[in-house]
DNA sequence: CCTTGTCGAAATGTTCGACATATGCCAGCG
DNA sequence: CGCTGGCATATGTCGAACATTTCGACAAGG
């Protein structure tokens, strides 16, 4: 029965574990997690294990070794956020700290237009299909909005969804930074919910990006994308004079 | 004659060896290295140090371990080229191959532009001491392109200009991606140097583009960084029909 | 009283050897 | 012919010993 994967790891990684007490908030920047020697009586494993998972860490730029000294937890900004771990972790555990996520979003108001923009002109059938699986997965389930059990959440499909554009570019940073949307998608959603969207419109407003990428018009996906992040941005307050990029969307109506 | 760095670690670093040789093409795509033990031969070191290493190459995806097998190279697109390291690695031993490099200077096309309007906006006293120190550095050295042995070369405040910028956004993520920078700028000026191109030229687009910011003219400095790379890169023969964002130039210039 | 040198505890850094597990090949058997 | 078991090989995991770095205590000397 374990044909499909042996899951990952059969034992319960130290770094998964710290991880998640730092996001949490349990170790806060300057403050020193517990000794080598700790942690391996804590999970019953020798040091090699514990380092070589504490390296980990120190590759995500998380903590900092001090040689004779400890493991101190590193200040948000030196994370390394383009680490595609770091960002796993986030969507699991949350964000560590507000303002990380709000300069991601800014981020994503900024490029997201613009690769919709590079998709239209460069996606093949093949992204066209996996552009519209997802989408197909988001609008299944709108009476559900919670979840169900096929293994695949809305959030997946919805996180999909944004990625497969990114890939739609076929340029090798553009699809490897697509692992940034992944907690700001997440955030988005759960907070959506809570505020009162309506997820028809924003359905509704994925739908036209996607058409507007089927029928190559960049134009018009550079457009229909901003109107979707500009949908689920302002559903939780955060208003768009973050992007400098916003403005231009009018001057690309004029023509 | 191998007194060029004492510091920094003290053992040759047989992740650094084997990267070299698998960047200069000595190992390519679908290779496999050599096992554990000849390297641990090879470099007169334990297994745990070598396989330290090569968890190194794991993370920025350039091998992939096969248990009972041995370490294969993957294909360059699974290259994990958002690590810092693996650019690193490809400002020293040049790029694994002309498709990846021409990715990323694609996709610097399309961003920098909206970098530096936003740098523009944002920018402090501070980022604007950073970015006039490295302009001036690649001013000092017109007369000797090749370099000066003050410790940094050309390429080095050539570098440092734009890397300012991506930081002067005060975004993490456009902080954080600056090293992609790297390479890229390293291939134009190596490229430009051998096609004739007008230094004093490209050094006056520079500084118009650091004046635009400095006087908080986002539009302006959208535009002058356009010139800025469609001087290098039209140097060196590539066209800009891959920047799609190109054309949106003459749209800002219109208004 | 302040400075300085030395020692030692505590933590991380490094190395080594032994054993466990996964994989591919191939001979042997049904 | 096909399956199966064992063997060789390579990576994965582990545990202990030793080296190095850091900080603080402490005492000698100014």
């Amino acid at each position: 029965m374990k044909s499909k994967q042996p899951q990952s790891r059969k034992r319960p990684s130290i770094a998964e574990a710290l991880a998640q007490e730092i996001f949490s908030g349990e170790y806060q920047p300057g403050d020193f997690v517990p000794r080598e020697v700790d942690l391996c009586e804590r999970f019953a494993l020798n040091r090699s294990a514990v380092r070589s998972d504490l390296r980990q860490l120190v590759d995500a730029g998380i903590i900092e070794r001090i040689s004779g000294h400890g493991s101190k937890v590193r200040e948000y900004p030196e994370w390394n956020i383009l680490d595609a771990q770091v960002t796993e972790w986030m969507t699991r555990y949350a964000a560590p700290n507000p303002g990380v996520q709000r300069e991601i979003l800014a981020f994503r108001l900024d490029v997201e237009p613009y690769v919709a923009m590079t998709a239209a002109k460069h996606a093949t059938a093949h992204d066209l299909v996996a552009i519209e699986e997802a989408f197909n997965g988001m609008g299944s389930d709108l009476d559900d909005p919670a979840s169900n059990r096929d293994g695949r959440l809305h959030s997946d499909y919805d996180i999909a969804f944004h990625v497969a554009i990114f890939k739609a570019t076929h340029n090798i940073v553009w699809s490897q930074l697509s692992h940034i949307l992944r907690p700001s998608i997440l955030l988005l959603i759960e907070t959506s919910n809570v505020s009162a969207s309506d997820p028809a419109e924003s359905l509704e407003r994925h739908r036209l990006l996607m058409e507007s990428i089927r029928a190559r018009r960049p134009r018009d996906a550079f457009l229909a994308s901003q109107a979707v992040l500009a949908g689920t941005a302002s559903a939780l307050g955060l208003e768009i004079p973050e992007t400098p990029l916003g403005h231009s969307a009018e001057l690309l109506s004029e023509t």
